[in-house]
RNA sequence: GGGUCGUUAGCUCAAUCGGUAGAGCAGCUGACUUUUAAUCAGCGGGUUGUAGGUUCAAGUCCUACACGACCCA
């Protein structure tokens, strides 16, 4: 990948310069010179292409048929460019569509200039519809102007851009020629959009919680470090939304939500990206059966929006989002697949068979023993949306025990697509216990896993006036649009994933490897 | 961190066994008043990601590095 030359508005000082850039910069200069103000302040847009195109729909459209008395102003930028000696064709685009362009010496005074427009300038214009020889309903340019002219050429007009690392370092490239990738992220707005108007008909009010924290909370990851001056302090990153959703149910509060920006020091992958947008809901007196029902209507309602149907297509496979979703019993389902008849509370059996089959997984300690058979047997199995229930206590230090079933959590994981998109708890309000939690967590860290979840006494304390029972909830939002767009990486629905600089040399500081990503809540 | 693959003109891609780096689009000049990726004639455009090495000769082989993709941890 080259980059395009720095530019000089000095005609001496382009030596250097691309010979595409020169031609425009000399192009601009023409449009100047016949009269036309090089970067206008407005332009009085009335209409989108696609208003013209409705207007006169395709089916009753007759060669040489014109509407003089209709008048449309549109702005936009011109995708093709075909001149004809006293005529020209371009294709003029907006964001939500295109439409073609005649201009003509006979209707246009500016006619000549017109040869000074570079493919990907924006113009605007003004004209009347017609309809050419083959039937196209074309507007009739009756005056124009050069709104700014693009310096660097466009990518290939029919190919596109399809280098991939171009298409995410330069992802105005990739919008402006790849007008599927515009509609998907219009899908991840809406989707967005849509869950807001969910929750909030549901009484649920949205908050923002702190993105620089003391103890970085709410799940297992490694947070990024950073510096406050003026208090002299040290803050991470959130690495979660969770605790502070819940001191403001300690403060009253009853239903919350917040959408916001995760921050994890980890590796890149396909399904993970540093920072990351989660949804997580909280509400009093519930618990995690009451949240699974609300997020199933969530989703079913929120495909049926987008889809028009409940059912989506993820990489070839037909998803099925009708209610309700499938509830499969974690130790139930991780028995049968190891056609073994453990006990979740004595992991005995289990190591050895694991032992015999995994050598891989010795190293694997028993409180994520459970949880990696899992992932390794039974979750690639979960395609259509699967509430896997009761997992393991262990990996859940936020999170009830189970009210009758030892060495469970009251956790439910949504599974869909074979990727987990949603934990569900019964949230732990007992302070006591949550404190025991945080201190087992300390031996993990003590031994070494850096991981483990740090102890917060702030939030001990808040649990400690009284946190109602509640259910929550977290969900990616990033891996919700990966199946709404039928996306096979979370790159493909950030508008600006994290990159490596170019032309920087990769600083190792050493010993920090990367860790396997963990799973992003 | 490991493995595999990739990086050639602004974009999309070729280049046989190591033997003069090409095409389409885009650009420039000209023709053209209904084109549709317009067409026709002509002309420019390259430090083949970077740095070394092998060789009479390197886009091609070797080493390291940079960036990316995929798989694994």
């Amino acid at each position: 990948m080259s980059d395009p030359a720095p530019t000089s508005p000095d005609p001496s000082r382009r030596e250097g310069l691309h010979e595409q850039t020169v031609s425009r910069l000399n192009n601009l200069q023409a449009l100047r010179e016949a009269g036309f103000g090089a970067h206008p302040y407005s332009y009085p847009r009335t209409h989108h292409a696609r208003d013209l195109l409705a207007a006169h729909p395709e089916g009753g459209l007759e060669a040489g048929q014109e509407w003089p008395e209709e008048t449309y102003a549109l702005a936009g930028r011109v995708t093709l460019l075909r001149h004809m000696g006293k005529a020209a064709f371009a294709d003029l685009q907006d964001e939500f569509g295109s439409v073609q362009l005649h201009f003509s010496r006979a209707d246009t005074e500016t006619f000549d200039a017109t040869k000074k427009i570079d493919l990907g300038d924006i113009i605007g214009v003004t004209g009347f519809p017609f309809v050419t020889r083959t039937g196209q309903l074309t507007l009739r340019v009756t005056s124009w102007q050069p709104l700014v002219k693009s310096l660097h050429p466009l990518p290939s007009k029919f190919h596109g851009l399809q280098d991939e690392e171009l298409r995410a370092r330069r992802r105005y490239l990739d919008l402006m020629v790849n007008p599927e990738r515009r509609e998907a992220f219009r899908v991840r707005s809406r989707a967005i959009r849509f869950i807001r108007q969910f929750l909030d008909a549901r009484d649920f009010m949205e908050v923002e919680g702190p993105t620089l924290q003391v103890v970085p909370g709410g799940t297992e990851a490694r947070p990024f470090r950073t510096h406050h001056n003026a208090l002299s302090h040290d803050f991470s990153l959130r690495i979660s939304l969770e605790l502070y959703l819940k001191r403001l149910l300690v403060g009253g509060f009853e239903r919350v939500y917040e959408i916001g920006r995760n921050y994890r020091n980890e590796g890149i992958d396909r399904t993970h990206n540093p920072e990351f947008t989660m949804l997580e809901a909280y509400f009093a007196y519930g618990d995690y059966s009451d949240m699974m029902r609300l997020v199933e209507e969530m989703l079913c309602a929120l495909v049926t929006e987008i889809r028009g149907e409940p059912r989506l297509t993820y990489g070839g496979k037909e998803i099925d989002f009708s209610l309700p979703f499938r509830r499969l019993d974690f130790v139930t389902a991780l028995r049968e697949a190891a056609g073994l008849d453990f006990d979740p509370t004595d992991l005995g059996r289990l190591r050895e068979w694991t032992d015999a089959r995994h050598p891989e997984l010795r190293k694997v300690p028993d409180y994520k023993l459970l949880d990696k058979l899992f992932g390794e047997y039974v979750e690639h199995t979960l395609v259509h949306p699967t509430f896997v229930t009761d997992v393991p206590l262990a990996i859940s230090p936020l999170v009830k025990a189970h009210r009758s079933r030892p060495g469970l959590a009251e956790r439910a994981d949504l599974f869909v697509a074979g990727f987990e998109l949603a934990p569900i708890y019964s949230e732990l309000n007992d302070p006591l216990e949550q404190r025991a939690r945080f201190e087992a967590q300390s031996q993990r860290r003590d031994a070494g896993d850096d991981e483990a979840h740090e102890q917060d006494e702030d939030f001990l304390l808040a649990l400690e006036y009284g946190m109602p029972p509640a259910a929550g909830m977290g969900m990616g939002m990033d891996r919700l649009a990966m199946l709404l767009t039928d996306s096979d990486s979370i790159r493909d629905v950030l508008l600006f994933p994290l990159l490596r600089p170019e032309g920087t040399g990769a600083a190792k500081p050493g010993g920090e490897d990367d860790a396997p990503a963990a799973p992003q809540r």
